[in-house]
DNA sequence: AACAATACTGACCAAACGGTCAAGTTTTTT
DNA sequence: AAAAAACTTGACCGTTTGGTCAGTATTGTT
Protein backbone atom coordinates (compact mmCIF):
# COMPACT_ATOMS: atom_id res chain seq x y z
CA UNK A 1 0.00 0.00 0.00
CA UNK A 2 1.08 3.30 -0.93
CA UNK A 3 3.04 5.29 2.12
CA UNK A 4 0.44 8.48 1.48
CA UNK A 5 -2.42 6.00 2.32
CA UNK A 6 -0.82 4.29 5.53
CA UNK A 7 -0.70 7.48 7.68
CA UNK A 8 -3.61 9.81 8.86
CA UNK A 9 -2.20 12.74 8.79
CA UNK A 10 -0.38 13.81 5.38
CA UNK A 11 3.06 15.71 5.25
CA UNK A 12 3.65 18.62 3.17
CA UNK A 13 5.69 16.77 0.83
CA UNK A 14 3.02 14.17 0.62
CA UNK A 15 0.79 16.31 -0.83
CA UNK A 16 3.09 18.39 -2.80
CA UNK A 17 4.51 15.88 -4.59
CA UNK A 18 0.84 13.89 -5.08
CA UNK A 19 -0.28 17.25 -6.50
CA UNK A 20 2.59 16.92 -9.10
CA UNK A 21 1.90 13.24 -9.74
CA UNK A 22 -1.52 14.15 -10.85
CA UNK A 23 -0.83 17.22 -12.80
CA UNK A 24 1.63 14.96 -14.57
CA UNK A 25 -0.63 12.15 -14.76
CA UNK A 26 -3.22 14.42 -16.44
CA UNK A 27 -1.31 15.30 -19.33
CA UNK A 28 -0.21 11.66 -19.86
CA UNK A 29 -3.61 10.25 -19.51
CA UNK A 30 -5.73 12.62 -21.45
CA UNK A 31 -3.21 12.44 -24.52
CA UNK A 32 -2.94 8.45 -24.36
CA UNK A 33 -5.42 7.19 -22.47
CA UNK A 34 -5.32 4.67 -19.51
CA UNK A 35 -3.89 1.63 -21.41
CA UNK A 36 -1.79 3.82 -23.64
CA UNK A 37 0.25 5.02 -20.45
CA UNK A 38 2.90 4.37 -18.76
CA UNK A 39 4.31 4.94 -15.03
CA UNK A 40 7.52 5.78 -16.56
CA UNK A 41 6.04 8.89 -18.58
CA UNK A 42 4.34 9.90 -15.88
CA UNK A 43 7.24 9.72 -13.74
CA UNK A 44 9.27 11.66 -16.72
CA UNK A 45 6.78 14.70 -17.04
CA UNK A 46 6.91 14.89 -13.20
CA UNK A 47 10.57 14.45 -13.13
CA UNK A 48 10.64 12.21 -10.32
CA UNK A 49 11.42 8.20 -10.57
CA UNK A 50 9.23 5.63 -11.16
CA UNK A 51 9.36 3.71 -7.95
CA UNK A 52 8.81 7.33 -6.00
CA UNK A 53 5.63 7.26 -7.82
CA UNK A 54 4.25 4.23 -6.60
CA UNK A 55 5.62 5.89 -3.29
CA UNK A 56 2.66 7.53 -3.13
CA UNK A 57 0.44 5.75 -5.54
CA UNK A 58 -0.36 2.00 -5.08
CA UNK A 59 -0.22 1.52 -8.97
CA UNK A 60 -1.09 3.06 -12.02
CA UNK A 61 -4.65 2.34 -12.04
CA UNK A 62 -4.92 4.17 -8.66
CA UNK A 63 -3.49 7.65 -10.36
CA UNK A 64 -6.29 7.03 -12.66
CA UNK A 65 -8.99 6.77 -10.41
CA UNK A 66 -7.89 9.42 -8.26
CA UNK A 67 -8.00 11.67 -11.50
CA UNK A 68 -11.56 10.60 -12.42
CA UNK A 69 -12.87 10.87 -8.74
CA UNK A 70 -11.57 14.48 -8.50
CA UNK A 71 -13.28 15.75 -12.19
CA UNK A 72 -16.40 13.67 -11.51
CA UNK A 73 -17.35 16.04 -8.49
CA UNK A 74 -16.16 19.27 -10.63
CA UNK A 75 -18.03 18.03 -13.80
CA UNK A 76 -21.18 17.78 -12.76
CA UNK A 77 -21.14 21.06 -10.76
CA UNK A 78 -22.83 23.80 -13.43
CA UNK A 79 -25.84 20.87 -13.57
CA UNK A 80 -26.14 21.05 -10.10
CA UNK A 81 -26.54 25.15 -10.63
CA UNK A 82 -29.44 24.85 -13.10
CA UNK A 83 -32.01 26.58 -10.91
CA UNK A 84 -35.96 25.97 -11.71
CA UNK A 85 -37.04 29.70 -10.48
CA UNK A 86 -35.04 31.86 -12.91
CA UNK A 87 -35.79 32.32 -16.55
CA UNK A 88 -35.43 29.10 -18.28
CA UNK A 89 -33.66 30.19 -21.48
CA UNK A 90 -31.07 32.52 -19.28
CA UNK A 91 -30.41 29.44 -17.40
CA UNK A 92 -29.82 26.87 -20.24
CA UNK A 93 -27.69 29.55 -21.37
CA UNK A 94 -25.68 30.08 -18.24
CA UNK A 95 -25.14 26.21 -18.60
CA UNK A 96 -23.86 26.20 -21.94
CA UNK A 97 -21.78 29.25 -21.38
CA UNK A 98 -20.43 26.97 -18.32
CA UNK A 99 -19.73 24.08 -19.97
CA UNK A 100 -17.83 25.31 -22.95
CA UNK A 101 -15.47 27.53 -20.67
CA UNK A 102 -15.07 24.20 -19.44
CA UNK A 103 -14.08 22.68 -22.50
CA UNK A 104 -11.98 25.08 -23.11
CA UNK A 105 -10.32 25.69 -19.61
CA UNK A 106 -10.06 22.00 -18.65
CA UNK A 107 -9.38 20.17 -22.33
CA UNK A 108 -7.34 17.57 -20.20
CA UNK A 109 -10.13 16.56 -18.12
CA UNK A 110 -12.69 16.57 -21.05
CA UNK A 111 -10.77 13.81 -22.99
CA UNK A 112 -9.64 12.13 -19.83
CA UNK A 113 -13.49 11.55 -19.17
CA UNK A 114 -14.09 10.75 -23.07
CA UNK A 115 -11.42 8.54 -22.97
CA UNK A 116 -13.02 6.68 -20.10
CA UNK A 117 -16.70 6.86 -21.90
CA UNK A 118 -15.25 5.55 -25.27
CA UNK A 119 -13.63 2.26 -23.51
CA UNK A 120 -17.14 1.71 -21.86
CA UNK A 121 -16.73 3.58 -18.55
CA UNK A 122 -14.74 0.55 -16.77
CA UNK A 123 -13.89 2.43 -14.15
CA UNK A 124 -17.21 4.67 -13.56
CA UNK A 125 -20.21 3.12 -14.78
CA UNK A 126 -21.40 2.55 -11.24
CA UNK A 127 -21.23 6.49 -10.87
CA UNK A 128 -22.69 6.97 -14.13
CA UNK A 129 -25.53 4.52 -13.28
CA UNK A 130 -25.60 6.00 -9.92
CA UNK A 131 -24.93 10.08 -9.21
CA UNK A 132 -25.32 11.17 -12.59
CA UNK A 133 -28.87 9.83 -13.62
CA UNK A 134 -30.39 10.74 -10.76
CA UNK A 135 -29.01 14.25 -11.37
CA UNK A 136 -29.78 14.37 -14.90
CA UNK A 137 -33.79 12.90 -14.25
CA UNK A 138 -33.55 15.89 -11.23
CA UNK A 139 -33.01 18.51 -13.64
CA UNK A 140 -34.72 17.20 -16.59
CA UNK A 141 -37.88 17.39 -14.57
CA UNK A 142 -37.50 21.55 -13.91
CA UNK A 143 -37.09 21.35 -17.97
CA UNK A 144 -40.86 19.44 -18.17
CA UNK A 145 -41.79 21.43 -15.68
CA UNK A 146 -40.75 24.38 -18.14
CA UNK A 147 -42.51 23.20 -21.12
CA UNK A 148 -45.97 22.21 -18.81
CA UNK A 149 -45.94 26.13 -17.74
CA UNK A 150 -45.68 26.68 -21.32
CA UNK A 151 -42.81 28.65 -20.69
CA UNK A 152 -40.81 26.70 -23.01
CA UNK A 153 -41.51 24.49 -26.20
CA UNK A 154 -42.23 21.43 -25.74
CA UNK A 155 -38.33 19.27 -26.06
CA UNK A 156 -36.74 15.86 -24.67
CA UNK A 157 -35.15 17.10 -22.01
CA UNK A 158 -32.88 13.90 -21.76
CA UNK A 159 -32.03 14.65 -25.42
CA UNK A 160 -31.39 18.46 -24.83
CA UNK A 161 -28.65 17.56 -22.08
CA UNK A 162 -26.99 15.08 -24.30
CA UNK A 163 -26.88 17.58 -26.95
CA UNK A 164 -25.51 20.21 -24.80
CA UNK A 165 -23.05 17.79 -23.25
CA UNK A 166 -21.74 16.79 -27.30
CA UNK A 167 -21.83 20.26 -28.23
CA UNK A 168 -19.49 22.08 -25.49
CA UNK A 169 -17.25 18.69 -24.93
CA UNK A 170 -16.94 18.33 -28.95
CA UNK A 171 -14.26 21.57 -29.08
CA UNK A 172 -11.88 20.16 -26.46
CA UNK A 173 -12.28 16.01 -27.01
CA UNK A 174 -12.31 17.00 -31.26
CA UNK A 175 -10.23 20.40 -31.04
CA UNK A 176 -7.14 19.23 -33.44
CA UNK A 177 -10.15 17.91 -36.06
CA UNK A 178 -11.95 21.50 -35.29
CA UNK A 179 -8.56 23.49 -35.58
CA UNK A 180 -7.60 21.17 -38.86
CA UNK A 181 -11.34 22.26 -40.62
CA UNK A 182 -10.63 26.12 -39.23
CA UNK A 183 -7.27 26.31 -40.05
CA UNK A 184 -7.07 28.75 -42.81
CA UNK A 185 -10.22 30.75 -41.88
CA UNK A 186 -8.65 33.46 -38.60
CA UNK A 187 -11.31 32.04 -36.22
CA UNK A 188 -11.44 31.29 -32.32
CA UNK A 189 -13.15 28.07 -32.14
CA UNK A 190 -14.36 28.84 -28.78
CA UNK A 191 -14.94 32.25 -28.93
CA UNK A 192 -17.28 31.96 -32.13
CA UNK A 193 -19.16 28.46 -30.71
CA UNK A 194 -20.65 30.22 -28.10
CA UNK A 195 -22.84 32.56 -29.47
CA UNK A 196 -24.08 29.73 -31.98
CA UNK A 197 -24.51 27.71 -29.78
CA UNK A 198 -26.70 29.78 -27.62
CA UNK A 199 -28.69 30.79 -30.59
CA UNK A 200 -29.46 27.27 -31.40
CA UNK A 201 -30.42 26.53 -28.11
CA UNK A 202 -32.39 29.65 -27.62
CA UNK A 203 -34.31 29.52 -30.91
CA UNK A 204 -35.03 25.60 -29.80
CA UNK A 205 -36.63 26.32 -27.09
CA UNK A 206 -38.85 29.58 -27.52
CA UNK A 207 -42.10 29.11 -27.69
CA UNK B 1 6.95 -7.32 -45.64
CA UNK B 2 3.68 -9.12 -45.31
CA UNK B 3 3.34 -11.73 -48.22
CA UNK B 4 -0.11 -10.01 -49.20
CA UNK B 5 1.36 -7.01 -50.56
CA UNK B 6 4.49 -8.56 -52.69
CA UNK B 7 2.23 -10.23 -55.37
CA UNK B 8 -0.01 -8.78 -57.52
CA UNK B 9 -2.78 -11.20 -57.67
CA UNK B 10 -4.58 -11.54 -54.25
CA UNK B 11 -5.97 -14.76 -53.35
CA UNK B 12 -9.20 -16.38 -52.37
CA UNK B 13 -7.40 -17.15 -48.78
CA UNK B 14 -5.98 -13.58 -48.90
CA UNK B 15 -9.22 -12.02 -49.43
CA UNK B 16 -11.07 -13.96 -46.66
CA UNK B 17 -8.57 -13.63 -43.67
CA UNK B 18 -7.88 -10.49 -44.52
CA UNK B 19 -11.47 -9.38 -43.92
CA UNK B 20 -11.90 -11.67 -40.67
CA UNK B 21 -8.56 -10.01 -39.55
CA UNK B 22 -9.95 -6.50 -39.73
CA UNK B 23 -13.28 -7.37 -38.77
CA UNK B 24 -11.77 -8.66 -35.34
CA UNK B 25 -9.17 -5.84 -35.50
CA UNK B 26 -12.09 -3.07 -35.94
CA UNK B 27 -13.48 -4.80 -32.57
CA UNK B 28 -10.78 -4.65 -30.57
CA UNK B 29 -9.31 -1.16 -31.59
CA UNK B 30 -12.84 0.80 -31.26
CA UNK B 31 -13.16 -0.77 -27.62
CA UNK B 32 -9.13 -0.32 -26.15
CA UNK B 33 -7.88 2.32 -28.30
CA UNK B 34 -4.61 1.34 -30.54
CA UNK B 35 -1.93 1.54 -28.10
CA UNK B 36 -4.58 -0.54 -25.47
CA UNK B 37 -5.04 -3.05 -28.16
CA UNK B 38 -2.42 -6.36 -28.45
CA UNK B 39 -2.02 -8.60 -31.40
CA UNK B 40 -3.03 -11.31 -29.45
CA UNK B 41 -6.46 -9.68 -28.88
CA UNK B 42 -6.81 -9.65 -32.28
CA UNK B 43 -6.07 -12.60 -33.47
CA UNK B 44 -8.37 -14.81 -30.39
CA UNK B 45 -11.14 -12.77 -31.68
CA UNK B 46 -10.04 -13.86 -35.02
CA UNK B 47 -9.17 -17.32 -34.45
CA UNK B 48 -5.72 -17.13 -36.03
CA UNK B 49 -2.38 -17.44 -34.60
CA UNK B 50 -0.25 -14.23 -33.81
CA UNK B 51 2.27 -15.16 -36.77
CA UNK B 52 -0.58 -15.82 -38.98
CA UNK B 53 -1.84 -12.33 -38.75
CA UNK B 54 1.78 -10.76 -39.37
CA UNK B 55 1.93 -13.27 -42.37
CA UNK B 56 -1.15 -10.42 -43.54
CA UNK B 57 -0.22 -7.17 -42.37
CA UNK B 58 3.38 -6.14 -41.80
CA UNK B 59 2.83 -4.87 -38.21
CA UNK B 60 -0.02 -3.92 -35.50
CA UNK B 61 -0.09 -0.42 -36.86
CA UNK B 62 -0.79 -1.26 -40.53
CA UNK B 63 -3.94 -3.35 -39.69
CA UNK B 64 -4.80 0.27 -37.83
CA UNK B 65 -3.90 2.46 -40.71
CA UNK B 66 -6.06 -0.32 -43.31
CA UNK B 67 -8.92 0.37 -40.62
CA UNK B 68 -8.71 4.30 -40.64
CA UNK B 69 -8.59 4.77 -44.61
CA UNK B 70 -11.36 2.15 -45.23
CA UNK B 71 -13.19 4.54 -42.49
CA UNK B 72 -12.32 7.98 -43.51
CA UNK B 73 -13.88 7.18 -46.90
CA UNK B 74 -17.87 6.04 -45.74
CA UNK B 75 -17.46 8.29 -43.10
CA UNK B 76 -17.04 11.67 -45.39
CA UNK B 77 -19.55 10.20 -47.68
CA UNK B 78 -23.07 11.85 -46.35
CA UNK B 79 -21.83 15.43 -46.84
CA UNK B 80 -20.49 14.89 -50.33
CA UNK B 81 -23.84 14.37 -51.34
CA UNK B 82 -25.53 18.03 -49.66
CA UNK B 83 -26.71 19.13 -52.79
CA UNK B 84 -27.16 23.21 -53.12
CA UNK B 85 -30.18 22.40 -55.53
CA UNK B 86 -32.58 20.83 -53.37
CA UNK B 87 -34.25 22.41 -50.25
CA UNK B 88 -31.89 23.49 -47.96
CA UNK B 89 -33.71 22.16 -44.62
CA UNK B 90 -34.75 18.78 -46.24
CA UNK B 91 -31.30 18.47 -47.23
CA UNK B 92 -30.01 19.20 -43.29
CA UNK B 93 -32.32 16.60 -42.40
CA UNK B 94 -30.89 13.86 -44.44
CA UNK B 95 -27.33 14.80 -43.44
CA UNK B 96 -28.31 14.46 -39.67
CA UNK B 97 -30.66 11.17 -40.77
CA UNK B 98 -27.35 9.53 -42.95
CA UNK B 99 -25.08 10.96 -39.68
CA UNK B 100 -27.30 9.28 -36.77
CA UNK B 101 -28.07 6.32 -38.40
CA UNK B 102 -24.03 5.46 -39.35
CA UNK B 103 -23.89 5.87 -35.09
CA UNK B 104 -26.54 3.37 -34.49
CA UNK B 105 -24.81 0.88 -37.45
CA UNK B 106 -21.40 1.34 -37.35
CA UNK B 107 -20.65 2.47 -34.09
CA UNK B 108 -17.28 0.35 -33.81
CA UNK B 109 -16.21 2.78 -36.92
CA UNK B 110 -17.79 5.88 -34.85
CA UNK B 111 -15.68 4.98 -31.77
CA UNK B 112 -12.44 4.16 -33.46
CA UNK B 113 -12.35 7.68 -35.51
CA UNK B 114 -12.97 8.96 -32.07
CA UNK B 115 -9.99 7.53 -29.84
CA UNK B 116 -7.98 8.68 -33.02
CA UNK B 117 -9.03 12.08 -32.95
CA UNK B 118 -8.49 12.59 -29.02
CA UNK B 119 -5.24 11.11 -29.35
CA UNK B 120 -4.57 13.90 -31.63
CA UNK B 121 -5.37 12.18 -34.89
CA UNK B 122 -1.55 10.84 -35.37
CA UNK B 123 -2.24 9.03 -38.14
CA UNK B 124 -5.09 10.72 -40.14
CA UNK B 125 -3.67 14.27 -39.97
CA UNK B 126 -2.85 15.31 -43.01
CA UNK B 127 -6.66 13.68 -44.54
CA UNK B 128 -7.83 16.52 -41.79
CA UNK B 129 -6.08 19.57 -42.90
CA UNK B 130 -6.69 18.10 -46.69
CA UNK B 131 -9.16 16.26 -47.65
CA UNK B 132 -11.73 16.89 -44.63
CA UNK B 133 -11.16 20.65 -44.65
CA UNK B 134 -11.30 20.97 -48.25
CA UNK B 135 -14.30 19.10 -48.49
CA UNK B 136 -15.76 21.34 -45.37
CA UNK B 137 -15.31 24.26 -46.95
CA UNK B 138 -16.49 23.19 -50.10
CA UNK B 139 -19.96 22.61 -48.26
CA UNK B 140 -19.74 25.31 -45.69
CA UNK B 141 -20.37 27.58 -48.85
CA UNK B 142 -23.49 25.90 -50.07
CA UNK B 143 -24.80 26.67 -46.43
CA UNK B 144 -23.17 30.45 -46.78
CA UNK B 145 -24.89 30.94 -50.19
CA UNK B 146 -28.23 29.40 -49.05
CA UNK B 147 -28.37 32.05 -46.20
CA UNK B 148 -27.56 34.71 -48.80
CA UNK B 149 -29.98 33.98 -50.54
CA UNK B 150 -32.95 34.03 -47.49
CA UNK B 151 -33.59 30.62 -47.93
CA UNK B 152 -32.01 29.78 -44.26
CA UNK B 153 -31.04 31.64 -41.44
CA UNK B 154 -27.59 33.59 -41.14
CA UNK B 155 -25.63 30.65 -39.21
CA UNK B 156 -21.75 30.02 -38.66
CA UNK B 157 -21.73 27.12 -41.24
CA UNK B 158 -18.90 25.62 -39.54
CA UNK B 159 -20.28 25.45 -36.42
CA UNK B 160 -23.29 23.84 -37.87
CA UNK B 161 -21.36 20.95 -38.87
CA UNK B 162 -19.50 20.77 -35.62
CA UNK B 163 -22.74 20.85 -33.84
CA UNK B 164 -24.35 17.82 -36.38
CA UNK B 165 -21.13 15.85 -36.26
CA UNK B 166 -20.87 16.08 -32.05
CA UNK B 167 -24.55 15.54 -31.63
CA UNK B 168 -24.61 11.71 -34.11
CA UNK B 169 -21.67 10.43 -32.96
CA UNK B 170 -22.11 11.15 -29.09
CA UNK B 171 -24.98 8.07 -29.24
CA UNK B 172 -22.32 6.10 -30.71
CA UNK B 173 -19.00 7.20 -28.92
CA UNK B 174 -20.96 7.91 -25.26
CA UNK B 175 -23.86 5.12 -26.11
CA UNK B 176 -22.29 3.71 -22.50
CA UNK B 177 -23.27 7.32 -20.85
CA UNK B 178 -26.69 7.58 -22.43
CA UNK B 179 -27.75 4.33 -21.74
CA UNK B 180 -26.82 4.71 -18.13
CA UNK B 181 -29.34 8.03 -17.78
CA UNK B 182 -32.26 6.54 -19.98
CA UNK B 183 -31.99 3.10 -18.24
CA UNK B 184 -35.07 3.03 -16.19
CA UNK B 185 -37.00 5.29 -19.30
CA UNK B 186 -37.98 2.93 -22.10
CA UNK B 187 -36.58 4.57 -24.84
CA UNK B 188 -34.56 3.82 -27.74
CA UNK B 189 -31.92 6.58 -28.04
CA UNK B 190 -31.65 6.24 -31.82
CA UNK B 191 -35.56 6.60 -32.22
CA UNK B 192 -36.17 9.32 -29.92
CA UNK B 193 -32.87 11.44 -31.23
CA UNK B 194 -33.48 11.47 -34.60
CA UNK B 195 -36.93 13.84 -34.18
CA UNK B 196 -35.10 15.89 -31.44
CA UNK B 197 -31.82 16.77 -33.77
CA UNK B 198 -34.17 16.89 -37.01
CA UNK B 199 -36.45 19.94 -35.11
CA UNK B 200 -33.54 21.45 -33.21
CA UNK B 201 -31.59 22.44 -36.68
CA UNK B 202 -34.60 22.80 -38.59
CA UNK B 203 -35.79 25.46 -35.90
CA UNK B 204 -32.81 27.11 -36.08
CA UNK B 205 -32.38 27.60 -39.70
CA UNK B 206 -35.63 28.73 -40.08
CA UNK B 207 -36.28 32.46 -41.49
C1' DA C 1 23.08 16.51 18.31
C1' DA C 2 20.79 12.24 18.08
C1' DC C 3 17.11 9.65 16.89
C1' DA C 4 12.91 8.42 14.30
C1' DA C 5 9.94 9.00 10.60
C1' DT C 6 9.57 10.01 6.07
C1' DA C 7 11.14 10.26 1.35
C1' DC C 8 13.74 8.44 -2.42
C1' DT C 9 16.33 5.33 -5.75
C1' DG C 10 19.22 1.82 -8.41
C1' DA C 11 18.87 -2.66 -9.38
C1' DC C 12 15.99 -6.08 -10.22
C1' DC C 13 11.96 -9.38 -11.56
C1' DA C 14 8.11 -11.62 -13.98
C1' DA C 15 4.76 -10.93 -17.34
C1' DA C 16 3.24 -8.97 -21.60
C1' DC C 17 4.26 -7.41 -25.94
C1' DG C 18 5.62 -6.80 -31.03
C1' DG C 19 7.77 -9.28 -34.10
C1' DT C 20 10.82 -13.27 -36.45
C1' DC C 21 11.85 -17.72 -38.37
C1' DA C 22 12.53 -22.38 -39.65
C1' DA C 23 9.84 -26.05 -40.48
C1' DG C 24 5.50 -28.02 -41.55
C1' DT C 25 0.76 -28.20 -43.96
C1' DT C 26 -2.51 -27.05 -47.44
C1' DT C 27 -3.88 -25.30 -51.84
C1' DT C 28 -3.05 -24.29 -56.62
C1' DT C 29 -0.82 -25.05 -60.92
C1' DT C 30 1.20 -27.86 -64.41
C1' DA D 1 0.75 -37.08 -59.56
C1' DA D 2 4.28 -34.08 -58.72
C1' DA D 3 6.12 -29.63 -58.25
C1' DA D 4 5.40 -24.92 -56.88
C1' DA D 5 3.21 -21.53 -54.43
C1' DA D 6 0.70 -20.08 -50.67
C1' DC D 7 -0.47 -20.63 -46.00
C1' DT D 8 0.17 -21.75 -40.97
C1' DT D 9 2.40 -22.24 -36.49
C1' DG D 10 5.31 -23.47 -32.22
C1' DA D 11 9.16 -21.87 -30.40
C1' DC D 12 11.74 -18.13 -29.72
C1' DC D 13 13.89 -13.20 -29.13
C1' DG D 14 14.61 -8.50 -27.51
C1' DT D 15 12.12 -4.78 -25.44
C1' DT D 16 8.75 -2.60 -22.64
C1' DT D 17 6.02 -2.51 -18.75
C1' DG D 18 4.03 -2.68 -13.94
C1' DG D 19 5.71 -3.40 -9.78
C1' DT D 20 9.13 -4.80 -5.70
C1' DC D 21 12.77 -4.22 -2.40
C1' DA D 22 16.82 -3.41 0.18
C1' DG D 23 19.38 0.24 1.19
C1' DT D 24 20.29 5.34 1.26
C1' DA D 25 19.21 10.18 1.86
C1' DT D 26 16.42 13.73 3.72
C1' DT D 27 13.39 15.83 6.93
C1' DG D 28 11.12 16.44 11.38
C1' DT D 29 11.19 15.92 16.45
C1' DT D 30 13.09 15.93 20.99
Amino acid sequence: MARSETTKKTTRIQRQKTDIILEAALDVFSDFGFRGSTIDMIANRANLSKPNILYYFDNKEAIHTTLLEKLLETWLEPLHQLNENNPPIEEICKYIDQKLNMARDFPRESKLFANEILQGAPHVLPELQGSLKDLVNEKAKIISNWSKQGKISNVDPHHLFFSIWATTQHYADFDIQVRSVLSDKNIDPFETAAPFLKKMFSTMLKT
